[in-house]
Order: structure tokens, then sequence, then C-alpha cells
DNA sequence: TGTTAGCACTCACACTACTTGAGTGCTAAA
DNA sequence: TTTAGCACTCAAGTAGTGTGAGTGCTAACA
């Protein structure tokens, strides 16, 4: 069987009016609504032909159609067009960003809420910065006899801190000093450069300090890759609460249960991470066989070619796609041109 | 109408099978089950009469009867005894405290956990430490031209960081200088004093740099009361999902917008600040008319008679009170003593 | 005087049968 | 190849019916 012009054209009308309206999309509708010049009779049999190909299937004998996810995938490879974003909206991401640059936290969080709120669907925002960030500032701060808090940081804004155990013989100007020192050497080092290169070098100045120096050194590695990495920020998650296919509650909890793990959300995401442009999931194509009914769309932002993280927006199978593909295409360029301010010149 | 001891033993069955069950409560159901040694018939007048008093009511005429807020409010007055925890529950709220001993954010968080895993209710947790935090080093650091990043560590642990603008003539050094003088002036000061006393002194030692001296004691302002004293951690919110009341989607949108917004949350935490022990707010008592289908269990804990800050428990007004209620009072008691030693020696 | 058995009554809920209508596939004619 | 016509299917809504849990009332009983 093979796919001609007056196919597309019923396929298109079929995930349009069902993204749109999620009831099955008989023929009649498809001539009234969709001008296609012919009659149901003749729109039927094409329905025929496409239900063969997979493309489409029907939830019983008596109801329209419904598109598969092999259908779905077929219009996103090839019928969909990228659409526009209106002025309202580009504004919104330009004021967003505008208000939010100075870290990379509030960043992050506000690319979250944007996605969201543009989309009405479930917003996921992945960093992962693979060392590349620059360190900027450490600080060890005596809390009590044997505890201080390191605080690391970088480049881009984010703080991390934790409190330590350290030996009570260390007083708070040993840490002035340690702190001095690292600040001294590390100064605008890349977290791989600092590993690689530099621990020799502060080891031998530091002899003495060397125990709290190792601890110092381990939330250095954490702060600027564990922690920043693999870092997961969730966003309008109860928009899902909207769409119909989640009118059940047991559904909803089971979707609910799965955005918790964030385990999981990260090997979504990472799988096309090195794709780079937007890839779409859609349903049985996700990892994950409870989340059939859902599909992911992602998009990969950082400097130039160098991935930095990855964002996305996760609806049911049913989803505008041409919207959320612009939007989350949008919010790539834009999220890309903000880290590298952040990054380098922050410049304003 | 005058309350007996037999109308209390039937109004309590009534309110334990309801709790238990979700179910409308029928006189024979409580002849069967709670062995009141008298027939069905004569429950049936007894619960007239309790209806009669506004404790009890009939959701149809053929189905049996369920609590009203006036009977519930009843039953925690007067009927209800405090339960213990099991061995093994006390256990969790240990281990789960002491491994989060080390700063004032884990506490918190881990308190909402624990309190939500404990009840499989929604828990909030509000600190307001209201000033009487102490400061425990502040340090400013050069992002860029003309822009610097503030961090404020508390003596609780909590960090506070924020990226302000600065006067391009301001240099690294001269940010190190600032840092050196407010650290050894404010060092081990509670806020209120720093607001108080200190201001003029270092504005004298720093005439020179009062622009950013400005600003940076309005971060530690903010630091310490507005961000620490309101802050609002919600825990265990898709328990809610678990509750019968709320299998409907609806409700469940209606209960989440609400719980997004702090201020109204806030607002009814803080509604019973001053009050001490425990608080129980049930369906109509809560001042938001959205919420008549919630009840909140309120705690407040802090150092001896100084409050600082309330722990809270929502669920459904078929809530298991007397469970709630003892677990809230344990929390509290336990967070104040994790408080007291985050705030004071930190001896371990 | 309080308690209980008996009974008529109510009403949500489950079940059934029936109707409706949207939609299909097939066939034959244009 | 297209389309009109028609028989067929099936989910969903509607109406009618029983069932059972529960009540209130009354009269008898301890």
């Amino acid at each position: 069987m093979k796919m001609d012009g007056r196919k597309q054209q019923v396929l298109m009308a079929i995930i349009q009016d069902f993204i749109a309206t999620a009831e099955p999309v008989g023929s009649r509708t498809i001539a009234r609504k969709y001008k296609l010049g012919v009659s149901p009779a003749t729109i039927r049999n094409e329905m025929a032909d496409l239900e063969e190909m997979g493309l489409i299937e029907q939830p019983h004998t008596s109801a329209g159609r419904i598109p598969s996810d092999l259908g779905y995938r077929y219009y996103v490879d090839n019928l969909m067009q990228r659409g526009e974003l209106t002025k309202d909206e580009e504004d919104i991401i330009k004021n967003g960003y505008e208000s939010k640059l100075k870290d990379v936290g509030h960043v992050i969080q506000g690319t979250g809420d944007m996605l969201s709120q543009l989309t009405n669907y479930a917003a996921v925002v992945m960093t992962a910065q693979r060392g590349r960030t620059a360190f900027k500032h450490i600080q060890l701060i005596q809390m009590s006899e044997g505890q201080a808090m390191v605080v690391v940081v970088t480049e881009t804004g984010a703080v991390h801190h934790r409190i330590i155990d350290i030996p009570e013989s260390i007083t708070a100007g040993d840490l002035e000093t340690i702190s001095g020192v690292l600040n001294r050497k590390l100064q605008g080092r890349a977290m791989e450069d600092i590993r690689l290169t530099l621990m020799k070098e502060i080891y031998f100045e530091l002899a003495k300090q060397k125990q709290i120096l190792n601890k110092a050194m381990d939330l250095i590695n954490e702060g600027l890759t564990l922690e920043a990495e693999d870092k997961i920020y969730l966003g309008g998650v109860f928009n899902i609460l909207n769409q119909p296919e989640f009118h059940n509650v047991e559904k909803v909890k089971t979707l609910l249960s799965l955005l918790e793990q964030e385990k999981l959300l990260h090997k979504l995401m990472s799988e096309v991470f090195d794709a780079g442009g937007i890839t779409v999931r859609i349903g049985g194509e996700l990892s994950n066989e409870k989340m059939q009914e859902c599909s992911l769309v992602i998009g990969t932002y950082g400097l130039g070619d160098e991935p930095m993280g990855s964002i996305g927006v996760l609806g049911p199978t049913r989803m505008d796609y041409t919207r959320v593909v612009t939007v989350v295409e949008h919010m790539t360029r834009n999220l890309s041109l903000v880290m590298h301010r952040l990054i380098t010149g922050r410049n304003r």
C-alpha cells in the first residue's frame, strides 16, 4: 500500500481533529470540516487503507478512528510543519529571562515554568554541565567544633553547600587559609581541569591540612558534577489534570509516581541527549511501559555544539505536536543564549 | 438535650467507623460492631438526638449517618484520646533526624517528608524564625563588572544567596574588605541586634562603600527574615489522591491550586501561630471556603516558649485525628529538640 | 420510663431492556 | 474511481424494576 496525497490529507485531518477534540473522528466529520472535495464513503475507503497500514485504529466497531503511535510518528516526521509563536508569546519568553538572568538556578526554574505555561503540559528541565562550568569561589566556614560548612559558587551563579566533619584540631584560621589557597589556585578553572592538573600542586601547599582538603575537593566535585549535572526541575505537573485522558485518578497517580523518580526521568531525557535538535518520543517509543499514553518532546541546549542539558515537554500522546515542537525549539535557542551570557561575558 | 455516656459512645462509634470506611454508618452496623449492649432501635433513637444536636447528619433519607464538622469538633475536644506511636515509628523519626542534623534546610524538608509518610496525608512545614537566628558568615563575591553575589550563612546552616548590582568602581579587593568588616562586626549576633545597634558603627567604618553596604544589609535582612521566615515546605501532597473524597479530579485540581498559594497556607498556619500546643481546624473552621472538606492539624515548635515555626497535616475532614494529633505532637517535640541542637551547641 | 420488636416507608444503586445515533463495510450504479 | 444506499454494529443514554440498607414511628414489654 502506498501513501498518496489524499491519504495524507485524511490522516492529517484525523490527527488534527483528534488532538483538538479527544474524540474518535468519523468519515462524515472529515468530509464536513476538512473540505477534501470527496464524499464520506471515499474517505471511509481511505481510512480502511490507513488502518491497514497501521497508522490509525478503531476503539470499537461503531466508533471513528484515532491515530496510532505510528500515525503520530508519520505526522511528526512528514506532515507537521513548524508553527510560529505570537508576538506576545515571544515577549513572555524574553521578559521571563530578562528578570531571571542572575543565576543559573533561577534560569532553569524559569525555563520550566515558561515551558509549562506556554504548552499547558508538564515540563522537565535537566542540567548536565559535565564539569564545563568554571569554578568561582569556595569558602570554608567553621560551624562548631569538628564541623565546617563548605560553600562553592560557580561562574554561572549556582551555589552549593554542605556541612562536613573536620578534625577538631583545625581552627577557623586554618579554614581561612585553605579557602584562600583554593580560591587562588582554582580561580576561573573548569572542573575538569581542577581534577586533573591542580590536585598535586595544592596538596603540596597544604600538606598539613590534607584531610580537610580531601573533603573540600569532594564537595567541589559533587557540587559541580553530581548536584548540578543531574538536577531535574519539574514544572506545571498539574497541567496534566486538565487533559481528559487523565480524568481518571488512578492514571494520574501512576504518572505522578513515575515523575517522582528522578532516575527514570534522567534516563528518558538522556536517551537522546547527544542527538541535538528536537526529538519526539511517542507513546510506546518511551522505554517505560507505564508511560505508553504519553509523549515527550525533548530539545538540547548548550554552547555551540557542546550540549549542556535538555528540556522536555511531557503530555498525552494526543498532544499538540506542532505547538510543542515550536515552543521547545524556541526555548532551547533562548536558553542556549542565556546560558552563554551567564557563563561567559555576563555582558549586559 | 444533654449528652450522656451512651450518646458519646454512639457518636464515637459513628466517627470511628466513618473514618475507617468513608461510608455512612447505620444503626445496625453500630449494634453489630461496637457492642453497646442495646438494639439498633435504641441506637436509632440516640442517633435522632445526636442529629438534633447537630453532631451528625444524613446524606439522604435512607443512608446511615456521617459526622458533621461539629461532631468532629466534639470528638476532638472531648472523646479522642492521644495514642502512642509504635517503636518502629519512633525509630523512623529518630533516624530520619539523625541523618539530617546538618543544616536547617534538610531538617525542614525531612520533617515534611516524615509527617506525610507517617500520616498518609499532606504535610505543611513553615519556618518563622523572626530574626532570632544568629548570623554566621557573609561573603561578597565579584561575578562580573557591576555584579556581585552575596552569600549569607546562618548559625542554623541555612545558606541564602543573591546576585546584586554594584557600582563598577568597586573592585574584588573592596568586596573582600567589606566581607571582612561585616564578618567581624556581625559575628554571632542575632538579626534583631544587627538591625538596631550595629548599623551606624559599620557605616562609619565603611563610609566609602556605602552603596554596596546598603545592598548587603538588605540581603542579610531578607536572608534571615523573609526567606527564612516565610518559607513553606510541602510534603506528600499526592497522598490526597489516595483519599476516596478526592477521587474526583475537579476537587483535586481546586485543592492543588489552593496549595500552590503560599500566602494562603501562610495565613492558615499563622492563624494559630501563637497558640502553642496542637490546634485542630475542622472543615468550615478553616477560613477558606474551598477547603470546607479538609481539616488541618497544626503544631508549633520552637525553643522554650519562643515559637520558631509550625508544622501541619492537611487531610479530609474524615481524617484519623487520633493518629494525626499524636504524630504532630511527637514531631513538634522532636523538631524543637533538633532545632535547639542546631542553634545552640551542635553538641554531638 | 426506657428499651425493643415490628413494620411501613424512603431512596440510592444495580440491573435490565430498549432506543438512539454515530459510524462502519459492502455492493452496485454512475 | 467515486459515490449513494443500505444493513449492521455497538457505546451510551434512558426508563423501568428490584433490592437492600437504612430510617421513623408505634405499640408492647421489662
